[in-house]
DNA sequence: CCTTGACCTGGAGCGCGCTCCAGGTTGCAC
DNA sequence: GTGCAACCTGGAGCGCGCTCCAGGTCAAGG
């Protein structure tokens, strides 16, 4: 089974190096192996990790909440808490797109107003 | 034509009162009216603007474009500036929401694997 | 070997969008 | 006219999520 170096991890889920570093530190991606000399060796598990990690934070998890999914999935016996937590933050990510919506659609009228306004104007000036 | 209050421009539009005084120092909202006492003065006017900000902020605009969008107002010979502006905003809305649709299925479809990964874990210790 | 580039650590710094504070003025209610 | 809340200004501070830096170590090609 094959490994990455950190260029490749971060190549591959869209973090940058110091994100990646940064990410251990704060106990989000836990126990990345080391090679002899200490550099980071990441699993193809540890890649699938931050590519979820990564749909997470695009759906708008706060970093608090990363790491609290990071840790329980240390833990096996917290198959129930993950659903939780995950299901939580789904019920979140329906609410914002709903809301986006309803935003868009002000937004889609806005522009439709100013588009008749230019032609009001345009027609007046002509 | 009545007038509103700081407080009630803020509660009316959901900035906080320091937000609506920074949004005027940063000239995103322009030239709001003074009492003789030095106290803003809102107008209906001003609520429709903060309103319509609002729903900027909350599709994402950055307050630079916000300034831009503000500025064009104060020139009526802008309305195809402010047209074209909102237009590109409204392309990049429509982008992050396709993006969060997909994240979302993503999202979903991690919840349903643990799902079952929990049923069958489960049924195996019952 | 030696070079060169990728990687290491700890810690400081940054950009955004507010938010808070001190010290003072205004204005309505009694 | 007095009390008290709402408001004013300029400027500092903050929370988030990275991002950058200095100064050093590791590893693969020639």
């Amino acid at each position: 089974m094959r490994t990455y170096t950190p260029a490749e991890a971060a190549q591959a889920s869209g973090f940058s190096l110091d994100t990646l570093r940064y990410y251990e530190r704060e106990g989000i991606l836990n126990a990345v192996a080391r090679s002899a000399g200490g550099h980071r060796v990441y699993t193809e598990d540890n890649l699938g990790t931050l590519g979820f990690l990564r749909c997470l934070r695009d759906t708008g998890m706060p970093i608090e909440l990363l790491r609290r999914y990071g840790q329980l999935c240390t833990e096996d016996s917290s198959l129930p808490d993950r659903i939780a937590l995950l299901e939580e933050h789904a019920a979140s990510v329906q609410q914002r797109l709903e809301e986006l919506r309803a935003q868009q659609e002000r937004l889609n009228s806005k522009i439709a107003w100013y588009r008749e306004e230019f032609e009001r104007q345009d027609a007046g000036t002509a």
